[in-house]
DNA sequence: GTGAAAGCGCTAACAA
DNA sequence: TTGTTAGCGCTTTCAC
């Protein structure tokens, strides 16, 4: 049988309240401190979650929706959040959105009858209109209002970074492979800043866009390539479709750093202890949960304003390109 | 202000006990069903999980323990966790142990006080001590006890295969790259399965076994392949580790299939979209994960006993082992 | 500094 | 079939 609160007031020998205080830290007389921490300590009390949820509002709980766990980014991003979320005491609900608007709002509204806290959120749908202002909501990599905390990489420095590490590279044609989604959001930033740093050098610029979901992703990659040979210098807005790109062109007979060269976006790695698998430009993804859930802090304990952060991004110089000459 | 029970029931002009039944699936009177729904829609009032909780002792919740969740095979396995139990309505707590037997007991006393349903774990230590009998435990890949309930994939068949596909191929002097743990585990179930196998063919198999956690893999690895240049197939205890034996092969100047094959074990994805690495042997984590839901559904809802599930695994060719000639 | 008591929102037993 | 009511285990006034 579990112990109750009522139980270590009885083996103490002093009130429920009392003991209460205790367990939150109020202060009482150290004589009486020690009585209800023994009998505690005796009975292997632990505070039921639910009935002190019941009475504060509060749950420390935190929802993490993603739109899938099963990639390597949101991986290393939902570990990274619930480090830090269960340093600081709090557990963490994960929700996968599995990239369907409709289950993002299923979890929105499963999520506000299960009270949680806050929550953080790679989401793709138009997500603000159901949120409640109440309740502490941090966006990452997309923007919404002002009423709505956001934390992003700097994803056009990103861009201009690509292009010219690029051009450092002796790349004079450069090409762009992206996906365009029904939804706004970041990757557009990395698009204009490589492409706005190619304008500024002269430097000739394709771009190959594909709709999402995108469809049959080799039957647009391969024709695109065969018909721009003269491509040197290929910037994917995220490290999978640069994957992709390198293993059409390895079939079109041509290899990276020598045929060509080719930046990543993300900075993904398998594991803590694997390499990143590409040249590419890193999100600093545990500094962006750090921020993440300091600002939930914020908002949960402080009830501060809603934060906007934005992180710097680098290059991290992989196997598909040139050494820089100095 | 969000709407009670209370409410409702004043808006429907019923009993609290009513609207409970109408929110509980029981039984009532069609008219004052509808009374009922039309009172909780216009005051979008939802139940209240942890008075709810707490009057029940459940909360539909399972705690996920792992390693870490940065880790395609741990990310994939949450995932499909994730997506059975979302639909069942359980929610999922996410709990990184991060290699650490102390953090995995912490979470096991956290969740205990989390009121969770039941735990599902990848656990390393020995956990079993302090699971309490009458919360449901289901561990993946370990076995402990009659009275705890796993799901493993068939291990042993796996090097069987694993040597078997080698054999076919014409490997004639294979070995065997792994770890030992300080922890028992099915691992070893792959060595000996495939062991054994080499041993009724006559053939000769070479082991290196590393002292888990690994340092320095490199410097154990390429003296070991360096000075058994007749080795022409390999079987590595995970894919992982099968890309740093072909990561060392390559610095030696030898490469998969055509101057060796290699075969892992996991079958990791990065992703739901892309492919296996390399040849290995394939787990089918989805059908662990529906086995290990299915395991806990029945020992929460049924009160059923513990079940020992063991799942076959297949072999996939990669391009790390030649075509099987016919 | 401490005990007594009210009540958080719900479920389930009981009575009608 | 339905309403009333007693708690689930805790926090938090309010007196003392």
């Amino acid at each position: 049988m579990k112990a109750t609160m009522k139980d270590v007031a009885a083996l103490a020998e002093v009130g429920v309240g009392t003991v209460s205080r205790v367990i939150n830290g109020v202060k009482v007389k150290d004589k009486t401190y020690e009585k209800v921490m023994r009998a505690i300590e005796e009975l292997d009390y632990k505070p039921d979650e639910y009935a002190r949820g019941l009475k504060t509002n509060r749950s420390n709980t935190i929802a993490l929706i993603l739109p899938t766990i099963w990639h390597p980014f949101f991986a290393e991003f939902a570990y990274h959040i619930e480090e830090r979320l269960s340093r600081k005491g709090y557990r963490l609900f994960l929700c996968n959105a599995d990239g369907s608007a409709e289950k993002e709002n299923e979890y929105i509204e499963m999520v506000k009858q299960s009270k949680v806290d806050g929550i953080i959120g790679i989401t793709y749908s138009d997500i603000d209109k159901y949120i409640s202002s109440d309740l502490p909501f941090v966006s990452i990599d997309r923007h919404f209002s002002e009423q709505i905390s956001y934390v992003t990489a700097d994803n056009y420095l990103g861009g201009q970074i690509a292009a010219q590490e690029l051009i450092d590279r002796g790349c004079r044609n450069l090409c762009y492979i992206g996906g365009v989604s029904p939804f706004p959001n970041e990757t557009n930033n990395r698009k204009a800043g490589y492409y706005n740093v190619c304008k500024e050098n002269g430097i000739p610029v394709k771009v190959l866009d594909m709709v999402e979901p995108i469809q049959e992703l080799e039957q647009q990659l391969e024709p695109f390539l065969k018909n721009n040979p003269e491509i040197d210098g290929i910037f994917s807005v995220n490290d999978f479709m640069a994957l992709d790109v390198i293993g059409v062109m390895k079939k079109l007979g041509r290899k990276a750093p020598d045929d060509y060269q080719i930046i990543g976006f993300d900075g993904v790695k398998l594991s803590k202890e694997r390499d990143y698998l590409i040249s590419t430009i890193v999100q600093p993804i545990e500094e962006m949960a750090r921020a993440s859930v300091d600002t939930m802090m914020a908002m949960i304990l402080k009830k501060e304003e809603p934060k906007r952060v934005v992180i710097p991004v680098s290059f991290y110089q992989g196997e598909t390109t040139k050494e820089k000459n100095r």
